[in-house]
DNA sequence: CAGTATCCCTCATGATACTG
DNA sequence: CAGTATCATGAGGGATACTG
């Protein structure tokens, strides 16, 4: 069929764009480390190996689904490594991979920007939400 | 009541842990920065001023719903500025502020990151997926 | 200790229709 | 042209209970 609805053009694009979108390299990194949960553990384990029960304790307000499941996704990006020793009962230790060691900078880039810049942003939102 | 339900504390720990992530300047900059049409709309700015059709027309997918959600809350934040000029029909124009511009360096090194390292991630996905 | 499994519910997003 | 208003849905995340 050569005809499509307008509804129908721009529902292809959107599909088109997001299957673009989804092989950006930086809109991937984006997606991993803008995770509520990702920054948290990626900087809890900054200073060192953490056992699942630290992290747990230490990222207060974490649900064990979510540490679990962010974990794993963490570990299958090689940005983190699990070890289990197999104890009674087990003991499971999480630690950055070099990989995940060189997201360092970028995060702390990341930080002092926001640190160095979040006043302005906040003065910009107390004049836009001042004007009538 | 000194007395509470482990559910509850749980979830006071929580709700304080939330309004302190709230808080947190890198937590405040990843939200935005991390959104998937503001990335867009800031590399489609980083050009140079366009008006709203422009922006409509180049990040293809977006509805007009999140195009207009997403400027004004970069409009809020201080990195996009909106010009209207009362022509018929009207004409509105976006561009990065200064603050805006600032922001550039960092999108610039989370790209160079993700761009450097993405095979890295992805061999480490594939060795992942297949270990049984 | 370190998870897995399940249910549930909210919120963000998108489609659609209308307007100054 | 540049939006606003309304409705529907679906995916992410939390609470809870169970397990090797």
């Amino acid at each position: 069929m050569a005809t499509q609805t307008a509804a129908q053009r721009r529902q292809d694009a959107r599909v088109a764009y997001d299957a673009y979108l989804a092989s950006c390299p930086a809109r991937e990194l984006l997606a991993t480390i803008s995770d509520k949960w990702v920054s948290l553990i990626l900087n809890a384990l900054s200073g060192g190996p953490l056992r699942y029960s630290d992290l747990n304790r230490i990222i207060a307000g974490v649900s064990q689904k979510m540490l679990t499941q962010t974990l794993r996704r963490l570990e299958r990006d090689g940005l983190v490594s699990r070890t289990v020793t197999p104890s009674v009962p087990v003991r499971v230790d999480y630690a950055l991979t070099d990989l995940g060691h060189g997201l360092q900078p970028v995060m702390l880039a990341i930080k002092r920007w926001a640190e160095g810049n979040i006043e302005q942003v906040h003065a910009a939102r107390e004049t836009y939400d001042a004007r009538t």
